[in-house]
DNA sequence: GTCTATAATTTGATAGAC
DNA sequence: GTCTATCAAATTATAGAC
């Protein structure tokens, strides 16, 4: 026990399983899935191989562990937003956009490599384990998605926002965010907050009607 | 000659050469750079390596043959559209945006490859050659955004967008419009040309004022 | 728990027949 | 111009010492 991806809900792990992860989560973020050697990550680490395959049993699963703890991160954090049913949809979606521009920009590795999940289906030869791992992942990026599209029909609803699909809504909004992690490279004079504030209103005036 | 990347803006390569490339273009799109080995393409050429090495030296340079034709055919495209000053800058934008999706959502492989460009990284060891194409590519993608960021910057003149630094601005529209590779499948009943139209308003609208 | 081999496989690239 | 080996290197994963 201890040694398959799916850590998942059940509660953190120990220590030095978190240690593996991080490091992984570093180069995955850099060079994503299968450019990272597992030599890379040990390296990262300052130790061997011998100590990321004592806590898990291949790299497809630690992978997978980064994905799930950035999804449950993501999502703990737009679910208070959703709920404040208190502001008018443009504003909930402001806040739900610029918490999700803040994450991209400074979340240490972990939350950055969700977004690239994409290389995942470099795993669908993966076992049946790892799939049921990958599928709960995407369920979560659906669902993280559709807080988004419900906030979108909120506004439609009440007539501030233009009548698109909220599911089809939700992709060009998402993607400005995301596309952030392309881009966007630490500095010290890059001023988070303004860009996050400017990326939120841009997704936002993009829903409202114009004349 | 005719071996290595770098065909560029030196006129179509003969046929062979352009099946391998076709070939490759549609593998990178689906698995990305690293994922893809040299026998992936072969199989899908219905061949074997060696027609591959008979055409490129490496893979390497076949990747940078590929995001070359890429952001070529993406130039050609935009200036037609940035040098019709009759239309006010919104239109103008908007048919850039336009011509963008539509691009990401029906170009073969080809197209796609350059957004998922963001692997360069893995070659930064290449030789200097391959540097040089890869910085040739880079340069192209600037000068393709900077497109955009004119547009933006003429709107903001005449007073019709907010005033937000150009540069700056077109980093949430192309990440509208590239996001699309990573969701959109061709299907029979999509309609390629209503998400065009709808992710086209979204990003003009995100950069006009409001109240 | 972590390390040092080392096995087993994959893969980029080459050589040489046809 | 394309194919059939085949090499050399990298890489995932395991075994067993400490």
């Amino acid at each position: 026990m201890a040694m398959q991806a799916g850590l998942g809900r059940r509660g953190p792990a120990e220590a030095g399983r978190m240690e593996v992860l991080n490091a992984a989560a570093t180069v995955f973020m850099e060079r994503g899935f299968t450019a990272t050697s597992v030599d890379d990550i040990a390296e990262v680490l300052g130790s061997t191989k011998g100590r990321i395959y004592h806590y898990y049993r291949s790299k497809a699963d630690i992978f997978l562990d980064v994905l799930t703890l950035s999804m449950l991160d993501l999502l703990d954090r737009i679910r208070p937003i959703a709920e404040r049913r208190d502001l008018p949809p443009d504003e909930r979606l402001h806040a739900a956009a610029r918490m999700h521009a803040v994450v991209m920009m400074t979340q240490s590795a972990r939350s950055r490599v969700a977004v690239q999940g994409t290389e995942m289906h470099l795993m669908q030869e993966a076992g049946t384990k790892q799939r049921r791992v990958l599928q709960a992942f995407v369920d979560m990026r659906d669902e993280y998605e559709q807080y988004f599209a419900d906030i979108v029909a909120d506004g439609i609803r009440e007539g501030i926002f233009r009548d698109v699909p909220p599911r089809l809504a939700a992709k060009p909004i998402l993607g400005a965010l995301n596309w952030i992690n392309m881009w966007y490279r630490p500095r010290p004079d890059s001023d988070i907050d303004k860009i996050a504030d400017e990326f939120a209103t841009f997704v936002v005036n993009g829903l409202r009607p114009f004349d």
